[in-house]
DNA sequence: CATGAATGAGTTTTCATTCAT
DNA sequence: GATGAATGAAAACTCATTCAT
């Protein structure tokens, strides 16, 4: 078996993913199969607990390539290599997304962990280092929106197939339909 | 002083707006100065009293007249149209927005007070609608996802100003930029 | 429909045989189809709804001919009609009955409705009676309790069937075995 | 001061004997000076305290020697031990039985701790035992009611004085004549 | 370093009963 | 005579957190 260690991140990721904030003590506690109070010794409260691992996970799996993408000097193609990764990404980790964005939405996040803001500076970051590139003026805030709209529609609004379960054809479509209309407002 | 009844009701919103299902009878209690088992008189559970006052704020809040809108021959003009109404409306009520989206999002809610299916039906709808009467062969799901993502990035983004308290001219460029994007995608 | 009266006594009836003084009046008031208060207008507390109810039923039901049977001059025949005819009732009312030795054993039973002294008293009176006309000197509190706990035996004690759906020859048979084995002790 | 443990265990007989299921865990709680949170740590729910706590009493107080007492030879010597036996037992635990009787006939209580059941099935073995000894055939079941109704009537049956305090002389009286009665049906 | 034991403060919900109409 | 509305008090059970070992 494992490390103490491990097994309590683990557990408690698979637990806070689950039910986020109001997840207990003593559910992460079983699921690591460790007593509660270790996990009281480790992290002093729960609330530091959740920002900690979760924390870990965000810098592990939503590790920006924006900055590398953003050297596409095709702004088409830039802007489809951004959509095509994220909506990738955050669908694979929909219950993840969906727990931060719920705990976002309800004031309960810092801004280590605050998800929809991660993702909005990194893109105003990414775009600008892109048009910087070209030497183009563009709103970005805007275009930063856009995107971000994007994102959310696809984790948000009711659909039949996450994204990532898409052909690679379907999922191309999608990106550039979405980049070309991004283009048009620029 | 108001009835009990208008009482709770308010007192309810209040406080499911601000907390969500998390809050509890007692402060519903409290706000609406009543006892807490007045309150399971008139709707036996928490969730119940939830569902029902809620479902009523939402029907009267955010009754759509996109059907109306879809009569605007103009394409932009109806895309115009309901951003701006829509955005107005979402970024008005944003606490209450933001509470359903979370409460959405932990797979709380039944359908009937399912706010992003709610949207998304409902603008599905009226895009057909549009588009049949003006003869036209559209990917409806695709556009109302569009749609849908606007939507969001203003509720859920971060920006220094609610749409609602943006000038006229602002609130128009918005949603024209947004409506023109849209467009090009059809 | 029958008048309220009636209504509220079935229900009052079905509801407490059912729970006993456990028994909430709301569920009486269900049972009986009208509102909670007109029981407590009626009853004032649901302890004196519960004794007015059951002493009623007490005295319908189980008003005992143990005087009558007591001039039966033959003590054998005597003693099996009263075995018969207590085990018959007792069995015929297994609810009821369980229901008043439970809250009797719970000490929640005023005189008028303790089961258990009512059976023994009567039993005494019986007996003395049936003594007294056959000039012979018995200890009568003794064969009262056996008596009593013949009839106790049978709602008790686990049976397989009930003594009122016994055939008429069983029932006499165990009358018959139970009579003789009192009279060994006399 | 006792362990916690024993004053957990000794709280929840006194009160639990006194007021059975409907006893409250606060008032175990009182009794035991323990907060009530702890009861809930080690019996999750009050259910389980009562049928642990009762179980275990049963177990030690109520450990029947009927097989032993079966070796005895003589039918009537036999049948006076289990009656002098019993009575002495139930009536010295009058509290515990009484509540223990009331409880089963609500049909709150399981088999391990359903009082009359343990009682007759005990005495059908002890009867069984006896008999095949003896090489003869008996109706055990009637037998074993016989002797239970007695052991019932002398609990629930109203008495000057319990079958514990009579003089040894009065006991053995009224064991010998209940076993030369119930011997006169075999 | 880890844990078994304990708890104060709450949470939802139920109940017998009263008040005003 | 009947009832809709309201409630104080309490019940079972949960939670984050501390203490002693």
């Amino acid at each position: 078996m494992q490390s103490v260690t491990e097994r309590i991140v683990k557990g408690a990721i698979t637990v806070f993913v689950k039910k986020g904030l109001q997840a207990t003590t003593k559910e992460v506690a079983k699921e690591a199969d460790v007593a509660e109070v270790t996990l009281y010794r480790r992290y002093s409260t729960k609330e530091n607990m959740f920002i900690t691992v979760i924390k870990n996970v965000l810098e592990k799996k939503f590790h920006s390539l924006v900055l590398e993408m953003a050297k596409e000097e095709n702004t088409e193609l830039f802007l489809m290599k951004i959509i095509e990764d994220r909506l990738e990404l955050l669908s694979k980790n929909k219950d993840l997304v969906s727990m931060l964005l719920s705990e976002t939405l309800r004031g309960n996040l810092t801004e280590q962990i605050n998800l929809p803001e991660i993702i909005f500076s990194s893109l105003k970051q990414g775009l600008e280092h892109h048009f910087k590139l070209k030497n183009q003026s563009v709103d970005i805030e805007f275009c930063a929106r856009q995107l971000g709209g994007i994102f959310l529609s696809y984790i948000i609004l009711p659909h039949p197939k996450p994204y990532y379960k898409l052909t690679a054809v379907e999922k191309q479509n999608i990106a550039k339909k979405h980049a070309q209309a991004v283009i048009t407002t620029l």
